[in-house]
RNA sequence: UGGGGAGUCGCCAAGUCGGUUAAGGCACCGGAUUUUGAUUCCGGCAUUCGAGGGUUCGAAUCCUUCCUCCCCAGCCA
């Protein structure tokens, strides 16, 4: 009981997080020593896309275990397949680890720098014997390898010599070859019931320039032969990943004590453990599927504020702190599990009720006309920038005789319930004036055009007489004289379903559903606002709460100086229908 | 049908060398405060841990049978 009392005491800064059984494995590594309470972990993406949110994810696990245990966490690029990654993806995935708050100081590695000691192993392997070149096709290979509950059969070149092995690989290595001839493969066993074990291919040859080593090589590790490697150059001590990796981890052992026994790693060896990868809700996370949303142009590109990519999160609005929090909320386990999107929302409110200032915006406008105010007359009201943090000081905001309300909040003939604007009621324009609704105009077709209003002059926020008036209606406003209008979007999210494309309850057998059918059409609105004028001064990336409506940020591509256009990252909460009265 | 995993409140998720009332968050439902129908604040919310047997004074935790779901047959990662 004392032992665990003080679990988090040693670091100070960091929070208390909540147990799972990672961080167990952990606790109990550190009781017995183990690694001497060394804790190194490792974020290995392949640079061959972009980030999403289930990297996000695993970028928060590793970098979070690290940081909570006063260890390090390793950002390494996991570049052992050169037909698919590109500098590029490099460069656009340290950037958003970076723009997710994480640091790895010096610890920037490539699988690629690895090369020659992945190379040195293998050959250490072939001297031991646990390793042979087989000259089978790869359509042999797998015809040779059995099924689910078959055993394989051996490969006809499996009892080469070391000797021809190690002069085979050396060709290979050579450029002699063309691709698939000849592969390398673990001596494991073709019987096993974990087929990873059926003599994986560990090294293939590929006639490739590669992003960083060029045509240095012409043979590649795969990824279940070099990430071991990696973990072990590094001194990782454990290697988090996820759940399909957990057949490999028999694997994963077994090439490392090969290595240690052959004297080129030391133990403690490191440790595979897997957790469950994230699934989120009206959206999808396969990069298949990512791809395709991109490429078929159902998005505005990798980037595009609907997609759940960090890019398009970044320049959705949301948060690194929100990422953040949203990772700490969802928790860690083997259980596959689906998070809802409303998760996410909320952690992004939380974020930004804290965070962002206060502006006022009419996204639907509606003129209201005060009859009594005189005409071309103005004057300034002043609105707090902040509600919770009155430090944040105050702006103006020019009043005159012509508003632009919001078209929702004018009813002719209101509802039970509706406490705004309609005829005979009264209500208070946020920051201004009391104001008595007394009709509207039409057009010819029966449109509402303008509201009518008369202002009660001493009911002014902040006068004496301002709280005389006790109306249940609030609401906001522009100058119509001196609004800043601009182009503002709204997103809402990119599926209309939380599972896309899976099938329903009630399906009958032959209903094959794709994702692509369960889009939302309206998940983009482009709109022309009118925006209170301080918010024309908006800088690029700056969040703010339209009052009423939501978070937004100004676009940080498409703003301009003294010409900020708006992206809505979320919506406020709206409990107003359920209250209905 | 081989192997590897997982099933605790609508959604996540603690809790497992068995021990009085099964953490917490989100959602939801009240109610209070509020110049955002926001925020904040109070209160409510699993006699039950996939199902059935068994062991025990006592089980979500041990044994057993069964059910459901996920992953694996790339020279991808």
């Amino acid at each position: 009981m004392h032992a665990t009392d003080n679990k988090h005491s040693s670091v100070p800064d960091a929070p208390t997080l909540p147990n799972n059984f990672i961080r167990n494995i952990v606790d109990e590594d550190n009781r017995s020593g183990k690694w001497g309470g060394r804790v190194e972990t490792r974020f290995p993406p392949e640079p061959n896309g972009y980030l999403h949110f289930g990297h996000a994810k695993s970028i928060c696990l590793n970098f979070g275990l690290a940081a909570s245990y006063g260890g390090v966490c390793h950002l390494r690029f996991d570049d052992t397949n050169p037909e698919k990654e590109e500098q590029e993806y490099v460069d656009a995935i340290i950037e958003a680890v970076r723009w997710l708050g994480f640091d790895w100081g010096e610890h920037l590695y490539f699988a690629s720098d690895y090369f020659d000691t992945m190379h040195a192993c293998a050959l250490s392997l072939i001297e031991a014997g646990k390793a042979y070149v087989d000259s089978q096709s790869a359509e042999e290979m797998r015809a040779n390898r059995g099924t689910l509950t078959e055993a394989g059969r051996n490969s006809p070149w499996r009892e080469r010599s070391v000797a021809e092995n190690l002069e085979l690989f050396a060709r290979m290595r050579a450029g002699e070859f063309a691709e698939g001839s000849h592969v390398l493969r673990a001596k494991i066993d073709m019987a096993s019931p974990n087929i990873n074990l059926r003599d994986p291919a560990i090294y293939r040859i590929r006639h490739a320039t590669h992003h960083r080593s060029g045509d240095a090589w012409c043979i590649y590790p795969m990824y279940t032969f070099a990430h071991p490697i990696e973990d072990a150059i590094e001194h990782i001590t454990h290697s988090v990943c996820t759940l399909e990796f957990e057949d490999q981890r028999p694997f994963y052992e077994w090439l490392l004590e090969a290595l240690a026994d052959t004297g080129h790693f030391s133990r403690p060896l490191p440790q595979q453990i897997e957790f469950a990868r994230l699934n989120l809700t009206y959206v999808v996370l396969s990069k298949r599927r990512l791809i395709q949303l991109v490429n078929e142009a159902h998005v505005d590109g990798w980037d595009d504020p609907r997609l759940p990519t960090l890019a398009g999160a970044r320049r959705r609005g949301f948060t690194a702190a929100g990422m953040r929090r949203f990772a700490e909320r969802i928790g860690v386990s083997k259980a596959d599990s689906w998070i809802d999107m409303s998760v996410l929302e909320e952690c992004m409110r939380e974020d930004l009720n804290e965070a962002a200032e206060r502006r006022v915006a009419v996204l639907d406008p509606l003129k209201l006309i005060l009859t009594n105010y005189p005409a071309g007359q103005s004057e300034l009201c002043q609105a707090p920038n902040h509600p919770l943090k009155p430090e944040l000081g105050k702006r103006d905001m020019p009043f005159s005789g012509e508003l632009w309300i919001e078209r929702e909040d004018f009813m002719e003939t209101p509802v039970k319930g509706f406490h705004r604007l309609y005829p005979g009621n009264m209500a208070r324009l946020r920051y201004g004036y009391v104001v008595k609704c007394t009709g509207c105009e039409k057009d010819a077709d029966g449109n509402i055009t303008a509201v009518l209003a008369e202002y009660l002059p001493d009911s002014k926020s902040g006068t004496p007489g301002a709280d005389n008036y006790k109306v249940k209606g609030n609401l906001h406003w522009v100058s119509v004289a001196h609004a800043y209008e601009c182009e503002v979007r709204l997103y809402d999210r990119l599926f209309a379903h939380p599972h896309p494309g899976q099938r329903r309850e009630g399906d009958g057998p032959e209903v094959e559903r794709n994702f692509l059918d369960d889009i939302n059409p309206d998940s983009k609105r482009t709109i022309k606002a009118c925006l209170e004028p301080a918010l024309q001064q908006a800088s690029a990336e700056t969040s703010f709460q339209f009052e009423r409506h939501g978070y937004f940020v100004a676009d940080r591509l498409d703003s301009r100086p003294g010409a900020p256009v708006f992206n809505r990252s979320v919506t406020l909460k709206d409990s107003s229908a359920k209250k209905g009265k």
